[in-house]
This record gives structure tokens, C-alpha cells and sequence, in this order.
DNA sequence: GAGAATTTGTACGTATGTATG
DNA sequence: ACATACATACGTACAAATTCT
């Protein structure tokens, strides 16, 4: 799974949807995770502000958690927030 | 009601309770508003992306939305999203 | 405790794309 | 075609919180 700059999907979303996938799949297992927005930056090729704008995205979702000093984390049944 | 640059507060925050009040106080009726992002940004000294950060705020409240291409409105009974 | 490094938070400015009128 | 308005994306800078040395 990569991004595509060229697809119709805002690549904010395209990567909220990436890390979805692997938290959904375990590969992004509970506790704690997702490298640090400067990063997924690095990795995806993308602008921090894209990257912080899908963790806040995820964020919304209950899907990860974000401290600001110590990172971006897994939570822990993937939905305790709402709903 | 104006923005205080000095407050603990974010600028985003700030603005986003600005307009929910204005809101709730039926000066912004439902229906249409909010001035232009572009508008909004000039009226209160903030960025653009500041103020876009402040609208999605409330749009995520159910408060108002956002139709690219036409305007940032009010809805009908300021709550129609969730909760 | 001091200080550096890391990481998220906020805010700015700019440019381009998309949708509407 | 043109103007207006929201959408996305980039880059930069500094603040705040945490962690490590």
C-alpha cells in the first residue's frame, strides 16, 4: 500500500487510510505506534501538515491517541472513543 | 468578542467560540453565513488555514456546512449531525 | 537541576485544484 | 470566461510537553 499522487483521494486520507489497515490488521498493534509525523513524513513523501492531518483524522475515529511531547498511539480496542 | 493573540487559548478555538456564539445567539441564522474564509481571515487578522481549522471545527459540532463553491452555512437546528 | 533532543500543537504564508454562480 | 469560495498540499517557524543525557 503506498500513495498515489495522482489518485482522486486526498493523500491526507490516503494515508489515514493506510494506517487504518494496519491497525486493523494488527500490524500496528495496541499500546503504542506510529512513527512520528516527521517520520511518515519521510516515508510516504509527504508535507507534515498532510500527515498531521490524517492522525487527526484517525484521532476523530478513536483509532489512535496523540500526546503531544510523546507521541501517537494505538488505542487500545481500536474504538473507545464514541459510538 | 475578539480574538485575543496573548490567551492560552488557540486562535482556532477562539474564533470557532466566537462564531458558535454568535450562532446560538441567533445573530448567524440559520440558513446561511459565515462569511468567506477569505473575509473571516482579513475581520479577525488570523490565516486562512487558521480560520479553515476553526469552520472544521464547528462542521465536525454539526453546527455548520461547508459546500465548496458556495459557503460555510448554518444548520437548521445547529445540531443536525450527531449526538 | 540543566540542557538537548524528540514529538506533537499552533500559526503563518503560498500555490494550485475543484465546484459553484 | 470570469469571479468567488471551499479543498488540498506544500514549506517554514516557533511553542509546549515529554524524555533522555
Amino acid at each position: 500500500m503506498s500513495i498515489d499522487p495522482g489518485a482522486a483521494t486526498p493523500l491526507w486520507r490516503q494515508l489515514a487510510d493506510i494506517l487504518r489497515a494496519q491497525i486493523e490488521s494488527g500490524e500496528l498493534p495496541a499500546g503504542r505506534i506510529v512513527p512520528s509525523e516527521n517520520t511518515l513524513s519521510q516515508q510516504h513523501g509527504l508535507a507534515r501538515g498532510t500527515v498531521v492531518k490524517a492522525l487527526d483524522a484517525l484521532e476523530r475515529e478513536g483509532l489512535v491517541e496523540r500526546i503531544q511531547g510523546r507521541g501517537t498511539f494505538v488505542r487500545r480496542d481500536g474504538r473507545a472513543g464514541k459510538e
